[in-house]
DNA sequence: ACACATTATCTGTACTAAGC
DNA sequence: GCTTAGTACAGATAATGTGT
């Protein structure tokens, strides 16, 4: 499955919407190098598109994004009166065609509660640029959400309004990739962190994580390295500094203390952990941050 | 339908490294 | 220096694919 990958942030943009319908023996226009996104979804009948050497047959409760950089033609007459959801929208950030097959674990996607204080933290998004919707209805509610707003689009809040519900819409076409169902190692490395996640200041070990989570402990920490690139002790080491690194900014207990908050029973090993992963030490990061 | 091959998932063991 | 965790490798099992 070909896959459209963009970085965010900018998030993407909406620029407009509509719906159109092509009757028996139409087609769609063709068009070179449009400049933004084409989202065309089908909610009843069937037309044919080409994008190069892809060739697309859009039935009811399919969508198909048309490339802003490329030549798309109809390949074939429509065979019945056939109605459309079209979109344009616009990628500001970095985007790329990927292989759903072949497709790395983003590197820059790392779990959420490694979020530096003071960065916004880039991830990507992943939507397939032709899939069946898993739920239909609820995509089309949208699109009428979106006509329904059109003619007040020159107030600010309504344009708002608008990103957001066009944000939703992105939200269940990635839906329907096989990243919202994850790999049975992917599974066990979010179970894994979750439970970590809630019991990062006690002593962990990996034999009880193992019970709790119901995997062996070799699988847990292999597949942890596969979807976090570090151990399940490493990830609860970085849960520790993350949350130590606003306790030093957002109070005024002793460096210890904080270590103790946050699970160290050592203030020694705190520091020592604290600069391994920060380069600087617990006492220096609130001087220089606070 | 069956047998066999391949692939994915998960576990066990041994060794090494790191924590305390 | 002991204990524990992580990694590499081997292998068991089940699911799936393929050929006859």
């Amino acid at each position: 499955m070909a896959l459209i990958e963009m970085t965010v942030p900018p998030l993407p943009h909406y620029i407009t919407s509509g719906f159109s319908t092509l009757p028996k023996g139409g087609h769609h226009p063709s068009r070179n190098n449009i400049q933004v996104f084409d989202l065309l979804i089908t909610t009843y009948g069937c037309f044919y598109i080409g994008e190069e050497d892809a060739r697309f047959e859009v039935a009811p409760g399919q969508a198909v994004i048309l490339r802003p950089d490329r030549y798309h033609f109809a390949t074939q007459s429509c065979a019945e009166l056939t109605g459309t959801y079209w979109m344009h929208f616009h990628v500001g950030g970095p985007w790329s065609m990927i292989d759903n097959a072949i497709a790395p674990i983003p590197l820059e996607d790392p779990s959420p509660v490694f979020v530096e204080p003071f960065a916004a933290q880039p991830f990507t998004i992943r939507i397939p640029q032709y899939t069946p919707l898993l739920q239909p209805e609820k995509t089309y509610d949208l699109f009428e959400q979106l006509h329904q707003l059109q003619p007040r689009a020159h107030v600010s809040s309504v344009r708002f309004a608008q990103q957001q519900l066009f944000h939703e819409l992105l939200r269940q076409l990635a839906a329907s990739t096989d990243s919202e169902h994850p790999s049975p190692a992917t599974a066990c490395a979010e179970k894994a962190a979750s439970y970590l996640r809630q019991h990062y200041r006690e002593a962990v070990s990996a034999k009880e994580l193992g019970d709790h989570v119901n995997f062996h402990p070799v699988y847990i920490a292999r597949c942890m390295q596969k979807e976090y690139g570090c151990s399940p002790t490493e990830y609860q080491l970085r849960l520790r500094i993350q949350q130590a690194k606003l306790l030093l900014l957002q109070t005024d207990l002793p460096v210890a203390h904080v270590g103790e908050q946050v699970g160290f029973e050592q203030p020694a090993y705190f520091a020592t952990c604290f600069t391994r992963i920060e380069g600087i030490s617990p006492r220096k990061y609130r001087q220089r941050f606070s």
